[in-house]
DNA sequence: ACAGTTTTCGTAATGCGTTCCGAAATTTTC
DNA sequence: GAAAATTTCGGAACGCATTACGAAAACTGT
């Protein structure tokens, strides 16, 4: 009847897969969980957000809209799950494709996501948009599930970059990862309101990147991003 | 000093009802308008974007719902124009507070937009966030609405600095333009999403834009501007 | 003042996300 | 296997943005 509340338990545990419970109700609850992320995956693919509705969700994962609702907060949190899932699907790709040189890496991960973003735009669109902020003073556990992973992400280029000599040892990582992060959520932005294109995205964000990385990089690399700065500039 | 009375009527009266007809069918609408945009705006100050339905709207100005939707196509319609609203109102205060140096006055509209949200945060919340984008090809002319003064206005405080000598003759007005957007309009996302507060919004701005300034400045500026770039880092 | 046009009004209807509730099915416990 | 606890199911209900439509009101030209 009055078993503890532990949704944030819950969302722990389904994005670490953790085995935690093993009994019975919990492993198909799990199962049903997964259902419905895959679910709501491929109808993003498939028909975009939105004409994604809930009862499409349901009915693909073949159960009722109500157990949508037992399993998951919102419609958004099972956004987040797919959003979740797809952010490590990157993550493995990228190392699989990532240069030798620091700088390079940070290039090819510009590289990488607008690819990404082109084999399923429908998708990424759907995922990259930032559902409405809570307007109280609480900061969103959602949003920061959503932050946390991915300024974590480009900090480890950054200081990847560092200890490779590219940049500056007196390098603040933490704000050149954050400035790096607003750049490229603002083209993002634009692409996301069809202002621009993917390739205008990608060479908006090659650009600012250059413009940003040059001024902490040593002074061999910050003429070659120099360079880049110049010719980008053109496709702009 | 602002002229005594500047009313939100007003505001919109000046920039919609210019050359049209003055018949009183139409004078009549324009004024139904203006009391719409009027009522969303109070509205909007009062109890935010998540409780201000169209009906709430309706009520204040004194019309029918269905005649929201006459007089325009959606409620991010009539959000539009309250932005447009407060956005001549910020260029006219813009223009009272600027500071003769072009740089400065680029960190001033900095200053100047985290005053303005400061004193309205539910109303500017709601203003600036993105609606979903449409999933065509269609660029939708109501963010073009959005987008197009936005660009406007920093290209030609940039161009401001290219003239007075600041930043060097060979900067690309539209490329920094567009990257000091993308950095601001990054940043906001974070505040919109409760991640960080207005302070440390205006301090990731201009740390940002001291950066990328810093690029494209005359050695004296770009000195100065080194230096901020330090002092701001602390605050990060 | 009158006839014709245009606009507003009120209401019903659609589909959405979300919540609620009782009945049915399933799992756990003994 | 029976009883108890838990979960799903299916449908009703709420408020929302938006659309449709006929009736009423306001404005137009004459």
């Amino acid at each position: 009847m009055l078993s503890a509340r532990r949704t944030v338990e819950d969302d722990l545990n389904l994005s670490l897969a953790a085995p935690l419970e093993t009994t019975r109700r919990e492993q198909a609850k799990a199962e049903r969980r997964a259902r419905i992320v895959a679910a709501a995956h491929d109808l993003l693919r498939e028909v975009g957000r939105e004409a994604l509705s809930m009862k499409m969700v349901a009915a693909r994962a073949g159960v009722a809209v109500s157990t949508l609702y037992k399993l998951f907060d919102s419609k958004q949190a099972i956004l987040s799950m797919v959003f979740d899932q797809d952010l490590e699907r990157f993550k493995d790709r990228l190392t699989q494709v990532a240069s030798t040189d620091a700088i390079e890496r940070i290039m090819d991960a510009i590289d990488l996501a607008t690819e990404v973003y082109r084999a399923d735009p429908r998708l990424h669109r759907a995922l990259l948009w930032r559902p409405p902020g809570p307007e109280g003073e609480a900061d969103a556990g959602l949003d920061a599930a959503l932050r946390g992973p991915r300024i974590q992400f480009w900090r480890g280029l950054v200081h990847a970059a560092i200890d490779g000599g590219q940049l500056k040892p007196s390098t603040d990582a933490g704000a050149l990862a954050t400035l790096l992060i607003h750049i490229f959520s603002g083209a993002i932005e634009d692409w996301m309101a069809n202002a621009i294109s993917l390739d205008q995205l990608r060479a908006e964000t090659q650009y600012g990147f250059a413009v940003v990385l040059s001024v902490f990089a040593s002074s061999a690399i910050a003429n070659s991003l120099r360079e880049r700065m110049k010719s980008l500039q053109q496709s702009l």
